[in-house]
DNA sequence: AAAGAAATGTCAGCTTTGTTGACACAATTC
DNA sequence: GAATTGTGTCAACAAAGCTGACATTTCTTT
């Protein structure tokens, strides 16, 4: 029972079940339990590359866009500049991510994954991809189509 | 087009497109985007109360079940004793949560939110139930049963 | 051409929230 | 009586977020 919560009926008192019929704690607890799973499983890998989440992040995003430029991962990832030139020096250091002076605008750096980095985020990506194949097999046929319209609606629409 | 991710699949190697069709990246980032929004609601009412979100966590699960133990704490959230001593501290001292001597067991000690607690639970919660009523309808009658499983799926088994 | 704005990098310092290791105390169990 | 368990606490540290300030290069606007 690690990690679960208990049948807790028997406590509640009337404040607590009032909230129970407008608040879906139900939901909100599964998408914590899952959420914390989820992002646990790349975690082996990450600790003998030496890297945090925060890599686990940028290394993804670059991989998924190559050319994405600074300014559009820190409009992904939502955090400030000073914080992502921590975790992507290091990516570059190591030589996992590299850039290039954009084409138009000199200004921009342009980010790749290197050969390495495609493996890393790779790496990384398998876990979690096997576990959402388990999860959507067990679910049922038509669970997939559902769960990313789900998803999608969770998410702030485009105009953040 | 802030946050998302445009349609790269002309920049694609062959070894990303290889990648594309054993890994599911798209249900990897929607989760990515889906939680990140969906754990911003709170931090406006977190703001005001000073607290973060791992004081959330606290008077989240202490809300939902109450009387359970530092023990059950720890176990539901995965993380140290001192790492919680430091949040749970500050919750009693600011009378969000109380301390009952375990009756059975005079070393256990019962957490309990107060009536501030409770209301603060709630508030922080009201939002994230908005949000994931909203998504389930826009996603179409029947979407609840299949994310539940979905996300009961997700998540490790009891035997952690 | 000069002035301003934009994209990026960097320095310095701070906060939150996680970690390990060690130890203390009271209460329970063997 | 000894060992174990549940909890609290001290100290130090690490990851990853934040703000504010300032420099450089390059583009855009006037």
């Amino acid at each position: 029972m690690a990690g679960q919560l208990r049948d807790n009926s028997q406590y509640m008192t009337d404040v607590t079940r009032k909230e129970e019929d407008t608040i879906d704690f139900e939901i909100i607890e599964l998408l914590f339990f899952a959420y914390r799973d989820f992002t646990g499983d790349p975690d082996a890998i990450l600790e003998k590359s030496g890297f945090g989440r925060a890599h686990h992040r940028v290394v993804h995003f670059v991989n998924r866009e190559p050319g994405m430029t600074v300014a559009d991962l820190l409009d992904t990832l939502k955090i400030t500049k000073q914080s992502l030139a921590r975790v992507l020096k290091q990516l570059i250091d190591s030589g996992y991510i590299r850039q290039v002076t954009g084409p138009e605008d000199r200004r921009q750096r342009m980010l790749y994954t290197t050969k390495e980095g495609q493996a890393l985020a790779r790496a990384l990506a398998e876990p979690q991809s096997r576990r959402i194949a388990d999860a959507l097999a067990k679910t049922g046929p038509g669970a997939r189509e559902i769960v990313k319209r789900f998803l999608v609606n969770m998410k702030n629409s485009a105009a953040d």
